[in-house]
DNA sequence: GTCATCATGTAAGCCGTTACATGATTGC
DNA sequence: GCAATCATGTAACGGCTTACATGATGAC
């Protein structure tokens, strides 16, 4: 029920609607996830959010030929057709989806939801989907991943300075400690603006 | 096949004889893994890795109380003993592994073999267990790897410029490009470090 | 007319996890 | 005697991948 993959999808499906196939670059490009989610991934996971309620599939009129309608087709394969992009000039077939209302929901939920683990990448999905969180939200996300991180590169140093590794395995330690060290920049970095920006809705109260 | 947890059982077993639960240590302290790998990974993975003759069980008398053919034990349950550790004062049963001449030739090419897709986690398993290749082996896996981060770069730089995104994409996608130029700085140190080496064999190969 | 790309879907498999089951040894 | 830790294993499940199957459209 974690699924990162329905947090991408339903992140994506806040801003606009999207069918299948673009929502795989989009993962890409707008939410920073290096690999290309496969089309195995995204389909099932389509369909199983729209039993759900958390999407539904809707009629779009994008293409230039609106050929909606032309009354030939019967029973099953109209409705079927129906729920496709219209296959005029320019445009394929195609099943768009649309967030509800349930889905919102459910997605400001998953996002907050300090249930799910922190990996760096859901870590970072979340943060690229930020604006979709409450201030205190945020702020929460950041200080539990910064604890965690603390922790973390604490082992790393430790690591980097055990003489019985040798040389590459110590390399990698110390490389590791200051990918750490990186990131607890980039979340103070985070977390300051976030103060900032607090206080420009309450700025005497000092 | 290509399971990264081989990978790093053989490259523990190269060092010395393990038994399972203390792979689990092992591999978080000497390799770098980030999190502890659970045991139902660990010990059905020593099973196949028997099966297939990469590693033995071996019979260790580490332990002070010696008390190995007692004689009283029957069949199967005194061969079943002789495969653990005596469990004499101060130590409990376990089952410690050997790695074998098969298993060393599978661990050599598997640490090598470029089919194996390189993440940024199997690629740093590799260079934690460098010292087991060749210097030729560990500059092809390093430039390998340095041409994969250049493309990568590239990716969230754009990103990182992409003006459509909000303010909290934009910076995840910063955040990774410095990520992946922290990555290139150390593959680069790395290969200069082993261009310095190949020369102490030939210096005046000028 | 055929190739590349766009588009949707299913089935099988992989590699890991969590949860469960068992038991020996040590420290309190 | 009881809890904590050490130690080994199995079963079920989870989320992802690859491979397979299908078909429309546009470019050449």
């Amino acid at each position: 029920m974690f699924r990162m993959l329905d947090i991408a999808i339903l992140g994506l499906l806040m801003e606009r609607d999207h069918h299948g196939y673009e929502i795989r670059t989009q993962v890409r490009d707008r939410l920073a996830v290096s690999a290309n989610i496969s089309f195995g991934s995204i389909y099932p996971a389509l369909n199983r959010l729209e039993r759900h309620g958390h999407v539904e599939a809707v009629i779009t009129n994008e293409a230039r030929g609106n050929a909606l309608s032309t009354g030939s087709l019967s029973g099953e394969r109209a409705s079927l057709r129906a729920l496709r992009a219209t296959p005029g000039i320019g445009r394929r077939s195609r099943k768009v989806y649309r967030i509800t209302d349930r889905g919102r929901e459910e997605f400001v939920s998953l996002l907050a939801d300090p249930a799910t683990l922190d990996d760096s990448r859901t870590f970072s999905l979340r943060i690229a989907l930020a604006k979709y969180l409450t201030p205190s939200r945020r702020v929460a996300l950041l200080e539990r991943r910064r604890t965690d991180l603390v922790e973390r590169l604490a082992e790393m140093l430790a690591g980097s300075r055990n003489e019985q590794l040798d040389t590459y395995a110590r390399s990698v330690m110390a490389h590791a400690a200051k990918g750490v060290e990186l990131d607890l920049e980039w979340i103070d970095n985070l977390l300051s603006t976030e103060r900032n920006n607090q206080q420009t809705f309450a700025p005497e109260a000092k």
